[in-house]
This record gives structure tokens, sequence and C-alpha cells, in this order.
DNA sequence: CTTTAATCGAGACGGTACGTCGAGTCTTAAG
DNA sequence: CTTAAGACTCGACGTACCGTCTCGATTAAAG
């Protein structure tokens, strides 16, 4: 329940935190974004960044997450084996050139030795339930839960681990990737 | 080329250094491994540590890259299936269990937003190169670098997905995994 | 002018610092007094320290002026002589054995090799200042800046001199010093 | 007593430590002279120079204590004014202008803060015994110590206050200043 | 002509202060 | 009760100089 009385909650100030961070992102890099340069680009004082999110990747989270869902969005055709060329394709496009992608990479990283992180990507599994959708729809015999996260796994992982090891992506070919899929 | 003159690099500074930084990693984790802290606990100079690395990055990776070697190093067989299968145990082994791996996770964590760190771990691809040696000796075939980089990223990347994104590494199943591989 | 947005400047602190540098320099001398040093001491963080001096030279002036303008001021008589007398009384115990003093010669002493000591110290002339007040009453006819300039000389000048350069002070006699001022 | 085995010292390199300190004194001024810098700069190792001199201080006298007492020495004339203001003249362009000056001034600064430095300057009495001399011959009368030790703070004091405070030394008159010790 | 002993250079070593930066928290006055 | 402003404590950053040490290489007198 919310407090009705005192002053309400800027909207401006959260709609400045979260182009802020955006921005920063993009001019900085990940690693010299701070809560103090965030504050400040934002025009806005600490504390109110302070009140409303802990750490700078909860505003990365929210500031990129509509982004990604939408950057992974495949509209489905007749033809299994194109979707899901389509859909590897959004997918080397968002983790290697998008700026919600690379701010994914940075909150993957940051999840290896921050458990705090490791938590809240947890609740937001954004590149397995775009996966899933994907798959579902192509090859429904993969109904069960544990045929389904195996089947994620071999879909995205290899195109995650290409890139997520700085391997060029340029080299990925999405339909190839896709063939063996069904192999 | 090595000077010869002057007092010689202390190697027991050197394995003091590479030591503290293991034990802090297991200890307080990545995030909380500072230089200052490598040196308190490593009983040397903050000088010293600034004289052979730079950054923490390049102490983890030198005090752990043999390990990470012998953990991903399989004895072949005969039986290619039986090969891959270990190879994928040794797989989940290092990047969820092991010392070694969370070093590498973290390291990996960290090359996303630090383009040092990137190029760091370029010039040692410990997975691949141990994926390599595997794929090469089970499935001659893949001999073009295309193919054989291809197949790298569909041995390694389904588990290395499963485990950089949180999930339980109990689910993976290294021998299913390995038959999907020549599916 | 001063802000008045935002938390105000802790008077606590400040005059924590303004002890802590008096007490070192008794404790330690002046070439131990650091700026890690002062803060410890005044159980200040050092960033705290930083915001309002820039040198350990700046705290103790401000620690040390108004002790010194205070020392080195006389209560008048009819007695010129005797006013010159108590006067150069007052400044061999300022010079030679005061707190006030040796944070003094401490200063010039640093103002000879620092030239931000030096300009700092030239805005407040303690020493010019108290003589040239006895000197016009003592001496009404010294009235033009140059003789002041001068006279200011003559009466500081043999006793500073003696003190700086290690001389020992009970040699002094501020009467027979008063007396050759006159001739 | 010196041994006689062994290798000889380096004249070489004491020279060359003695430049050293000389030139860096004009270039980057006392504070930043360091022993380090002083070894650098004379193409010696720091040990050499730590095992001849213990500390800057101690360098900076032994390479400019010859030239202070060349540039005070006055030829005498028959004229005792003429003597005393020349002298006066010696000891303004010797304290303001020369290089053996401003590394006197600094030694006689350091010695405000430093006892060892305080102890070194007291065997050395460079501006009394140039001055004494001076007086000896102008004033014969003043024979007695004390009467010696007064005219010398008397002589001396007033260029040494003016100009050690940071007074601009070309307001001083050596001839005035010469009058009123004899007034 | 070979010890022997002190020198020299180079450069690594453990310390400690430097001045800066970001993290979070706290204290004002204004809305 | 929120907000902007800004001072506060804390602790790591990377650098510099300190004075000491350990090397191998010189250099000269003593055996």
């Amino acid at each position: 329940m919310e407090s009705k009385v005192g002053r309400p909650r800027s909207e401006r100030a959260r709609e400045a935190v979260l182009h802020a961070v955006d921005d920063l992102l993009v001019e900085v890099g990940y690693a010299a974004v701070t809560m103090k340069g965030i504050a400040e680009r934002a025009g806005v004082s600490r504390q109110t960044v302070y009140r409303w999110w802990s750490t700078k990747a909860e505003i990365l989270l929210e500031a990129s997450a509509t982004d990604a869902e939408e950057e992974l969005t495949v509209t489905p055709t007749d033809d299994p084996l194109a979707d899901l060329t389509t859909y590897l394709q959004a997918l080397i496009n968002f983790l290697a050139h998008s700026h919600a992608g690379s701010a994914y990479r940075a909150l993957i990283g940051e999840a290896q030795h921050d458990p705090e992180v490791a938590q809240l990507l947890a609740g937001k599994d954004i590149l397995g339930s775009s996966a899933r959708a994907v798959i579902t729809r192509a090859v429904p015999t993969y109904d069960t839960p544990e045929a389904l996260e195996l089947a994620t796994a071999r879909l995205i992982g290899p195109t995650f681990f290409a890139i997520m090891t700085g391997r060029d992506p340029r080299q990925l070919d999405p339909q190839a990737l896709a063939r063996t899929f069904f192999a």
C-alpha cells in the first residue's frame, strides 16, 4: 500500500535517470557508469537515485528490459527453419550490436560475481523466454519442460558462447546454426 | 629478453600473490578482491603487485590458467561419444564447481565491459582449445577452421549458456548433450 | 557568498582538524605532520580535510594565526624604550618558545622552497604588522612607508636572524636590542 | 680512519652528484629535489648516494658551501662604511639572487623543523663568520664575543628578515642599512 | 697473478603518504 | 514526504619516494 500523503514521486526524475543510464552506457561503457554519474547526468540528487534503486544493475535492467523483449520478438511464419533463422539473426544483433544487448551482457557478467545481480536476472529470463516462444511454435513436440530447456540451450548456446567469448559475430551464420538445431 | 642486472625478481613474492588471489576469490568473491587486499594478504607491497601485473584480472588469469587446462584435458579412448561425454562432464565441473572455473567465469564477465580483459582472454582461448582437441579426435572430418569453430560452439555453447545464465548445473546431462552434438 | 543549500559545514570537523594539527606539530614536528595523520588524529575523513584546505601549511596558518597576533600584541605605556623592550621580549618568546611561533617558523621555512606557502604568508604579515603598531606609537616620526619598513626590519631582524639560525635565545637581551634601535 | 683495500671511491660519482643537486635545485626547486632524482640525474645508483650522504640537506650543503663563502667575501678598503655597504650588497645578492643563496635559504628553512639539518648548519655558520670578518675590521672595538654576536645580528638581521619573509629585495638599500649599523 | 675487499650500476623489495574517486549516508531548506 | 544540494565517513585507486636489499661486474691493493 502506497502512502498518499506528502510530495508524490517525481515521474520526471524517474525518466531522467533511466535515460541517463542508457546514454552513459553508450558513451562511457558499463564499467564507468557510476551512481554518482547517473545522478549528475540526470540532474537528480544522488539520494533520489538510491531511494528508488539500490544498484546500477537494477537501473540498467529496468532501462533495457523492454527494449530487449522487442528486439527478440519474431513474427511467426509457416516456415520453422526461417523462423529460427530470423530469431538467431535477431539474437546476434541483440547480443553483439544493440545497446540493450550490451547492457544485458554486462549484467550477465556482473552476475558471475554478484549474487544479487544473479538473482535479479533469474527473475527475468529474457533470452530463455523469447527462445521458448519460437521453439514451441517451430517444433511443437518439445513439450516437456526438460526437452524445452535442452532445446533452448541448444538454440541459444552456440551464439551466446561465441559472442560472450569475444569471437567475431560476422563469422556467425544464422541459417547454418538453425540447421544444426534440427539435425 | 630478461635483464640480468639488478636484484632478481622474488619468486616468493610471485607465488604469494598468486596464492593470495586464489584464496581471496574463494573467500570474498571476485568483486571484493582488490589490489590492496591481494598485496596485504600476500604480505607483499602494493608496488610489487603493480610492478608485475596491472589488473586483478591479469593475476587471476595467471593464477588459474594452468589449473583450467588440466581440468579440461581428457585422455582419449576409442569411443567418440564417450570422449565427448567425459569432456562435457569435465566442462560442467569446471564451470560450475571448480575454483579455476569461477575465476574464468569472473573474467568472462569482466571482459563484457572491460576491453583490456577481453583482449587478455582472447590470447588464451582456454575453452576453445580444449574443445577443439576433443572434437578433432572424435570427428576428424571437421577439418576446416570454419567447421571446427561451429562445432566448438555447438559443443560448448549449450553448457556454457546454461551455467552462465544461472541455471541449475545438476539438470545438465552430459550424455544427452553429447548425443545432440552428433545428431 | 556562501551557498545556503545542502548540508552545512561541520563545525566539529573544522575544530577537530585545527586542534589535531596543533597537537601533532608539538608531538612529531612539522616534517612528520601529514594530511593523512591530521585526518586520523582529528577523527575526520581525509576527503573532508582536502575539501577545506589544500596543504598542511594552510591548516597550520589558520590554526595559529590568532594565537600569534595575541602573543605579539603589546599594551602601550608612556615609555617608548620600555614598549620596544616589552615587544622584543614577546617576540623572543613567540619565536623561540611558543607553539604558534614554532608553527610560524616552520611556515617561513617552507616558504623558502614552496611559492604557494610564500604567497600564503605574504597575505598575513604577522610579524611586520605587530612591529609597525609598536613603532608607530614609539617613534611617530617614522611616517613614510619606506622609513617604517626599514625600521621594522631593524627592530625585528636581529632577533629573527639569531633565532632562525639556531643561536641560543637566552643570549638575547631585549633591552640591549631596543637601545640599538634608537641609537 | 679510511680503509686502503677495496675499490676506491669514485671521484666521478661524487662530482656528478654535487652537480646534479645544483642543477636540480635551479630547475625544480628544493622541495622537488629527491634522493631518487639526484641519483638518476647524476647517472649514479641510489645506493651510492646513500653511501656517502644521508640526506639531501647534506649534499646541498656540500654542493654550495664553497660558493657561499666566495660570494660573501669582501676585499677590505680603508673606508669602513664602504666595506659594510659592499658586504650588505653581497649579502643581498647572495640571499635573494644566487643559487648558493637559495640553497642556503632552503637549508635554514629545513632546519626549522629538522634538528639534524639544524645541527648540520650550526657547524658551518656561513653568514655569521663572513659578517664577523667584516665587522672586526671595520669596528675593531667590538672585541668581546657578546658584542660581536650582537653586532653580527644587527648587521645581517634586517636584510635576512626582509628577504626570508618575502619582501622585495630591490627595496633594500645597502648604504642606508650600513649607516644604521653605525648610528 | 690471484685473492680479497670495497666499490659501482641496476633494479626489486616492503613501507607509507600522496591526492582523487566512488560508494553510501546524513543534514539542511524548499516544494 | 520528496526533492536538490552538498557535506560526511569509508576505503580503494594508482603513483611517488623512502631507505634497504641483492645481484653481477669493476677496481686496486695485499698476499
